[in-house]
RNA sequence: CGCGGGGUAGAGCAGCUGGUAGCUCGUCGGGCUCAUAACCCGGAGGUCGUUGGUUCGAAUCCUUCCCCCGCAACCA
């Protein structure tokens, strides 16, 4: 067994309460290019993705939907159209992959947080927070939506439950040290980022259990408690190479990793992730790279707004690797990009189909219209050639150190040089016109020798991005299994004088924008529909708790916006008691507050008086709220202007 | 003053260890005909968000203000 240097490459381990979207594609068809490229080059790479399952949403989402959690999560991880399909048809050349309710993990958490406790790093406190009773959920002050339960609306009250914390702030200077030596972060912008916000102004502890929810890994020595998703979802990483489990025993060979991350979780793996692994006493991550993100029209892509882009959608109307080609090419790794179809067509039409696809097949065209398809061994160099020759032996250099530096973006514009140089090429040598004259045979050989090496090189270094499209045009330039190596590509002169080339299937044909486009829009509205979100019934109360609640008719005397802030408005309401009442909503979105003068409507008054945005708000206004395709519509309930203020709801 | 990123040709971006602006697409004109109406060459188009400053000289350094986006305990 030969020894091979190793390379341990991560994509997250993603959230499956619903179906993946183009940004989930994007890092990993990324990692996938990083772990084909380690491989081209020689080493013996695991590359790791998987799914994060536990937690209080997928417990939830699956109560709604009647079925076990364990049942959800099969659902859109194993099914059909699920993750696991989607990387399938994505060519993502995974070597494992984690479900973190798989039962070797689960055995490793339950170890993992008992040695953590052991050493001290794990002690039990209570945790603080707002609870709403009926949902029997703990929510951040920042989650509440005006001050009310996110999920129903209904008041939250401070209080506490047992859990466990780990010592983050213990922690808290070695961590900054590591962000701030070397190239532990990348890009370096974000190491700024997270020392100035969650470094210097102080790690807290951070709450590892939890009790009230149960989908969970359950803390083994103390029942209640289940681990929450830091301890759980991070040592992923490890447990997947066999970490204090008997599954696997490649955790010596492999770690440390590569860790590929959104920049959203950025701070979860340079600043927490590394601090359990301290608290551990194993090896820090060798890199965490946070890319950026896909937006739309300069905004993020979310349920919320709507304009998800779904990658199974693109895959068919453009092909596996014209996508996976366009998520690389197109947008820096490190920074956000503004995602359009408009631009993924153009990026295939101008890269794929006039520059490489184009060059495959009139170079393969001419060797077989001139030569039968094979080359003759006789050569004639020119000093035309010698510009296009350097630059294919100088271009697998400059490509690995931009894929070592994970530029994928700018490894492709190297690529790309080479690739419109060999273009220019042809036009400099016009091989046509050799053609005419028996005499320069050798010549016309030398000109198609030189543009099927440049093909070749560059079809190395492309194969990391679209394998199969390699696979094919390599079948067509008549590159053998040995000349698709990365030695091969950096030997110019591998190809067999006398190779034969067969002219095949166009690689990558143009796409008519205009028409696409079109099938877009239609392969969209189709696949969505108006879908409206209905929530369940919520449990009965008695009538006795109905009539608790005070609702009146009231008639906006005036209304106006909050200042500096996005969704409040402020109204002076005519309960009919005589005096003005005030009260803020947050639905600044919805209407605007000179429409609403004098208008009818229904407000609840004894809820407890409440500040928003420095202002007292004595009641709350009731409205009509519904979901549909994922947005939010809200209609202000409001009654015919001819019932009176002060009128009660019973 | 919460933190961070960004504002450069019609669009999307690079340049930002200071020396009168580059790339891709689009557009206009030319060339070629091997090729997927593709390829090659050339032109037009920007007072580099705003104010003041440092300097012989600033898109590039400092300052004022404006606008956009993201984050603020788990949507890549």
């Amino acid at each position: 067994m030969e020894n091979k240097p190793t390379f341990y490459i991560t994509t997250p381990i993603y959230y499956p309460s619903d179906k993946l979207h183009i940004g989930h594609t994007y890092c990993t068809v990324a990692t996938d290019a990083f772990a084909r490229y380690k491989r081209l080059r020689g080493y013996d790479v695991m590359f790791l993705t998987g799914t994060d399952e536990h937690g209080q949403k997928i417990e939830e989402k699956a109560k709604a939907a009647g079925i076990t959690p364990k049942e959800f999560v099969d659902r859109i991880v194993e099914g059909e159209g699920g993750i696991l399909d989607l990387w399938k048809l994505m060519n993502i050349s995974n070597d494992r992959f984690i479900r973190t309710t798989d039962d070797y993990h689960v055995q490793s958490i339950q170890r993992i947080f008992k040695k953590m406790y052991d050493k001290g790093d794990i002690y039990k406190g209570s945790y603080k927070g707002k609870y709403c009773t009926p949902c029997e959920s703990f929510w951040t002050e920042s989650q509440l939506v005006n001050g009310m339960c996110p999920d129903c609306g209904r008041p939250v009250h401070d209080a506490e439950e047992e859990a466990y914390f780990f010592r983050l702030s213990k922690y808290a200077k070695p961590v900054q040290e590591l962000l701030e030596t070397g190239d532990f972060l990348e890009p370096a912008s974000r190491v700024n980022e997270m020392i100035n916000n969650f470094i210097k102004p102080g790690l807290e502890d951070l709450c590892v259990s939890r009790t009230s929810f149960s989908w969970g890994v359950p803390v083994d020595f103390d029942p209640g408690h289940v681990v929450y998703v830091w301890v759980d979802a991070l040592s992923n990483y490890i447990t997947a190479l066999g970490y204090m489990n008997d599954r696997y025993d490649d955790y010596k060979k492999y770690w440390p990793a590569v860790h590929i991350v959104g920049k959203e979780i950025v701070r979860f793996h340079s600043i927490i992730w590394p601090a359990m692994l301290m608290s551990l006493g194993e090896p820090m991550p060798k890199k965490v790279y946070g890319h950026g993100w896909l937006v739309i029209d300069g905004g993020k892509m979310s349920k919320s707004k709507g304009n998800v882009v779904d990658p199974y959608v693109l895959a068919d109307k453009f092909g596996v690797d014209a996508l996976r080609f366009f998520l690389l090419r197109t947008f820096p790794f490190g920074s956000d990009g503004n995602f359009s179809n408009e631009l993924l067509i153009s990026t295939i039409n101008t890269d794929l189909a006039n520059d490489l696809g184009n060059l495959v097949s009139r170079t393969t065209a001419m060797v077989e219209k001139y030569f039968g398809g094979k080359l003759p061994a006789e050569r004639e160099a020119d000093a035309l050639d010698d510009e296009l020759v350097s630059m294919i032996k100088a271009a697998p250099e400059k490509y690995a150190a931009q894929m070592d530096a994970f530029q994928p973006h700018l490894a492709l514009e190297e690529i790309f040089k080479l690739i419109q140089r060999a273009n220019k090429y042809i036009d400099e040598t016009a091989p046509w016109i050799l053609a005419k004259d028996e005499a320069k045979k050798a010549r016309l050989a030398t000109v198609m020798y030189n543009l099927l090496e440049a093909l070749r090189v560059s079809l190395v270094m492309l194969t990391p991005f679209i394998p199969e499209s390699c696979a094919k045009a390599f079948d067509q330039i008549g590159a053998g299994e040995a000349l698709r190596t990365w030695d091969a590509a950096c030997s110019y002169g591998a190809l067999p004088a006398d190779v034969e080339v067969h002219k095949g299937e166009t690689l990558f044909p143009r796409i008519d924008a205009a028409k696409m486009l079109e099938e877009l829009e239609q392969a969209e509205k189709a696949a969505k529909g108006p879908q409206i979100k209905v929530n369940p019934v919520l449990p009965d109360v008695s009538i006795d708790e109905f009539a608790k609640c005070d609702m009146r008719v009231c008639k906006v005397l005036s209304c106006e916006a909050v200042k500096k802030s996005e969704k409040l408005l402020k109204f002076q309401l005519d309960d009919g008691s005589g005096t003005p009442r005030q009260i803020l909503s947050g639905i600044h979105k919805f209407y605007e507050p000179e429409d609403l003068v004098g208008k009818t409507v229904v407000a609840i008054l004894n809820l407890p008086p409440r500040k928003m945005m420095g202002q007292m708000s004595n009641g709350m206004l009731l409205s009509a709220v519904r979901e549909v395709d994922g947005k939010e519509e809200l209609h202000l309930i409001m009654l015919d202007d001819s019932v009176p203020a002060g009128a009660q709801l019973c």
